[in-house]
This record gives C-alpha cells, sequence and structure tokens, in this order.
DNA sequence: TTGATTTAATTCACATGTTAAGTATTTAAG
DNA sequence: CTTAAATACTTAACATGTGAATTAAATCAA
C-alpha cells in the first residue's frame, strides 16, 4: 500500500526500542551503584588494569569525545579513575583506581545475571545470531 | 576463557554501534533541513494529516515526554507544527501545518532513497529477518 | 631547525536523555 | 456535590549527544 516502511517497522525506530528494552535491564542496578549507564560502559571498558588514552577509549564506549571529557572529570571526582603518564603528553591515559575495580567486581555481579537473563529469555542462539546480524549490518553501512 | 562477553560483542554495544551507522544515514540529509533527528521522528509521525497527542506522539517517536515538550516547542516557533483542540483540555493535541507537510514532503523523497540503499547494501530479506529480530528480542524482555 | 600540518583532547553552545517534582484537568469515591 | 485519586503535561536539574572552534603537543616538509 504504502511505499514508505510502516513507522513501528522501521530499522531506526526497531534499534531505539530494543536497545532501550535492554538497556532497563541494566539501569537500576547500575544508577543504584550512582552510576550512569555511559559511566558505567567507561568503567567497564578498563576494568581488569586496562591503561587507555581518550580516543581508544571513545570508539570502545561509543562516547564522543566532549562526552567522554566531562564523564572522565565525573569519575575523576568521585575518585574511580586516575591518570597515568604518557609518552606522548597530548594523550590523557586512564585507568581505573582500587575503589573503581571493586565498584566494577560489585555492579558486575550483578550485570552478569542480568544479562544471563536475557539470553535466557531471548534465547542463547538468537542472541548470537542477533550480535552477527547488527554487526553485518554496520559493516555494510561502513563501506 | 573469559565468563563476560567480550566488550564488543556485547549486546548492548552492537546495538549502539549498529544504530549508529543508520542513523548516520540519515543525518547529513535531515540536518541540512534544518532539522535534528529527534524533530525528524516527529515531523515523520504527523505527516499526511496525523493528528496526535503528546502522550501518543511520544511513545511512537520513542521520545520522553520532557524532551518532547522541548521539541514541540522549537518546532511550534519554527512554524512547523500547531496546535489542535482537544476535549480533554489537558492533552495537546498536535498536526503538522502547510509548511511542515512541505518539509516533510522534501525531506522524505531522500529518506526513502537513503531506506533503499541500506536495503540494497544489507539486503532487503535481512532487514525484515532483522527487524522482527529486534521486536521479539523487546517483546521477551517487556514480559 | 623553523614553520606548516596533523593529531589529541578540551571547550562552547545548543539539543536531547533522564529522573523527580509540580500544575492543571478529569475521573471516581463518598 | 465535594474531595481524593488518577491522568496529561510541564518544569527543573543534571548528564549526555552533537557539531564547530580552540589549545597544546607531536610530526612533517623545506
Amino acid at each position: 500500500m504504502n511505499d514508505a516502511p510502516h513507522y513501528d517497522d522501521s530499522l531506526t525506530i526497531a534499534l531505539l526500542r530494543a536497545r532501550e528494552a535492554v538497556t532497563a535491564q541494566f539501569r537500576e542496578h547500575v544508577t543504584a551503584a550512582g552510576l550512569t549507564l555511559p559511566q558505567w560502559r567507561v568503567i567497564r571498558a578498563l576494568a581488569g588494569g586496562v591503561e587507555m588514552d581518550t580516543t581508544k577509549l571513545a570508539k570502545r564506549t561509543v562516547i564522543l569525545p566532549p562526552s567522554l571529557t566531562r564523564i572522565l572529570r565525573h569519575l575523576g571526582e568521585n575518585g574511580l579513575i586516575e591518570q597515568v603518564p604518557a609518552r606522548d603528553r597530548r594523550q590523557r591515559v586512564i585507568r581505573l583506581t582500587a575503589t573503581g575495580q571493586s565498584l566494577f567486581d560489585k555492579v558486575w555481579q550483578v550485570s552478569q545475571k542480568r544479562y544471563a537473563a536475557i539470553e535466557a529469555a531471548f534465547g542463547e542462539q538468537e542472541m548470537v545470531v542477533l550480535v552477527e546480524s547488527l554487526n553485518r549490518l554496520r559493516r555494510s553501512l561502513e563501506s
């Protein structure tokens, strides 16, 4: 009938809603720990003694540099991260403090359970297929 | 090895990146028309003479009420939408103005081409499967 | 080595995301 | 009919998203 994809079927909206549904599973316990979800992505990327500069961190966490600057300021003020001296003095190399790592450990325990619950509800195999499909979509658009 | 899903394989990040890749296909021509992507979602939901209250509009466009309030103010100031008298005076029922509709017509032409290009690059059938998978994921988490 | 260019990160300005609190109108209970 | 509860939005406050301009340090070319 209509040459336009129906609104609720459109890819962008489907991605938005799916992401909303998934992040909702993590939001409660992450915010209870005093973190926002973007802040948690940064903590998670640095967990286990990883040291990383801002550019790499921005790519890993899918956070734009200006946002990351503010997030790192917050996390630094709360004593969760610290700066590591770098050869290239333009770079800001970051790592978790002991406090940051132990906060990660605490939140991560719950995140794992939530992730497992999502796999159980949606299907472990379907989840693998979905993630692969999402990554294939991305690659097909980047070229 | 690790009991944690690898960062780049995680569902939340895959959703973020995929969404980023898809929206990038629309951002250029939408912003060239003087609209942000959320503003465009609102315009699109109202296209074709549709009248809708704020609550329904918020759900359709996946925009939270406080954001929608601001967006509607912007669109109203630019003469793209107008308010329709409603029985329930708590509600704000909105529709496009003639200006808004003609802006939609212009932007929509390009959006259709972009959407078709995504289908061509990723595969029409795979796209259908992906959207269904995303919606199934969402439903499995809402119960 | 100097000067132009590139790179890394920040700052600025404005828009949206998110939660909590507030206002106005309607509905429902008594 | 009157008041308590529910509904539809809005406002406020803070965090992040986004694009453009800025600063500082490293690299490259002459």
